[in-house]
DNA sequence: ATCAAAACTTGATCTACATCAATGCGCAGC
DNA sequence: GCTGCGCATTGATGTAGATCAAGTTTTGAT
């Protein structure tokens, strides 16, 4: 078996050392934190009125974040995969009932860690406390740019830039979540990919392979 | 003179007090690194291609964050007023340039701090560290929901829904701002105003105080 | 392998909002 | 006080994307 807590751990240290370099022995009171989740295909980290306990890092696997509107639609906030982290971050920071649902779009290798083991990580240690605060800059910038996109790019350019800087979302999520991730309806993005593939190479290359998987001619 | 660096740092005192409580000492050695700043009303702060080296806090006054795309639209991100704090956060923190203007739209009496008194505030105390981690967060949460709102709710919602809980900004901000800050153009806000004023009592309230100040009748 | 349920595609319309254009209003500078 | 010039309003028209409605293909469970 592949992905056990011990080479979660290897990944979550990676990950978290690209922000704030920790002591072995640091290391090891945050690692001793965290627990190993399987989180099959299909179900619910979190769903609305519950409240967020864990903050989760994916060793392997996808999930959405959604939220349904009132009249019943589904809006896709994010997408979390390898070594990225997930959860419903404003409810587990403010304590407050989730808004959003997390759904494992394939099955999950995950580790996970309770809130009160990140508030007294942060109590014990600066250095955690700066790498949530470094975490959640990265986080607010990208939000910024995502923001000025949806106000000022056409679908067309944001489903454009989402193929150019992650390509591999279209393997791991279905047109119909992509297209809500972008604001747009699913009829109108399979019309936007027909478009695009013919006229850039980069798009079909990325769209094809999505759709037919390892299939090589007809 | 009312607005004078003691009187800044009262309401500043008041206002990171909200997320942590400074002791005295902490307190006067925060305090010192304020200075006072006033900008004129159509003064930018930053433009883009300079590198943010302050964040500011607003005693009074207001200012608008936008940014002009490619094509030349231009998009407004964020308002700041009294008693909140603006800059380009993504540059400061970065210390990547700006990609964002941040323009008084009345005269500003402000308070800011640099990067490098930031970065100290941040290595000698923890509880600055995490007044900064709390104040990323609450902001994480707005982005959070206005992000839905944007993907999921219709123009005429959104307006509703900023009218409902900033009437203020329509006194402040012209409608050119209001609605590059909801993603439509001046028109259909324009229309959207009327359309509405017709219907609830709310919208006319605030819409006719902000269209003629304090005439009464006609 | 078989079958049902999803997902994707494609076409025909519809609509919210953009765009273009003209007019009126309000405020800052002379 | 005039005088512009930017802002708001209003109308006429255009369009990107939504919606509705079949089809087809893919997936997954038995």
């Amino acid at each position: 078996m592949p992905h056990t807590l011990e080479t979660g751990l290897e990944a979550l240290r990676i990950v978290m050392n690209a922000l704030v370099t920790f002591t072995d022995a640091e290391w090891a009171d945050i690692a001793s934190r965290w627990q190993y989740r399987y989180l099959p295909k299909g179900e619910h980290q979190i769903v609305p009125g519950q409240t967020e306990e864990y903050i989760y890092f994916i060793i392997s696997g996808a999930t959405r974040i959604y939220h349904i509107t009132p009249k019943g639609e589904d809006v896709t906030l994010a997408f979390s995969y390898d070594n990225t982290f997930t959860g419903d971050y404003g409810s587990f920071l403010t304590r407050r009932k989730a808004t959003f649902y997390n759904q494992a779009v394939s099955d999950c290798h995950m580790l996970r860690c309770n809130y009160k083991d990140i508030t007294e990580l942060h109590d014990r240690y600066q250095k955690m406390e700066r790498w949530t605060r470094l975490g959640l800059e990265d986080l607010l910038v990208g939000m910024l740019v995502r923001q000025v996109e949806m106000l000022s790019a056409p679908a067309e350019e944001r489903f454009a830039r989402l193929l150019k800087q992650s390509p591999h979302c279209f393997q791991l999520y279905t047109q119909k979540h992509i297209a809500s991730y972008l604001g747009i309806q699913p009829e109108t993005l399979s019309r936007l990919k027909r478009r695009m593939a013919s006229e850039t190479q980069d798009a079909r290359n990325v769209i094809l392979s999505g759709a037919e998987g390892h299939k090589t001619q007809d």
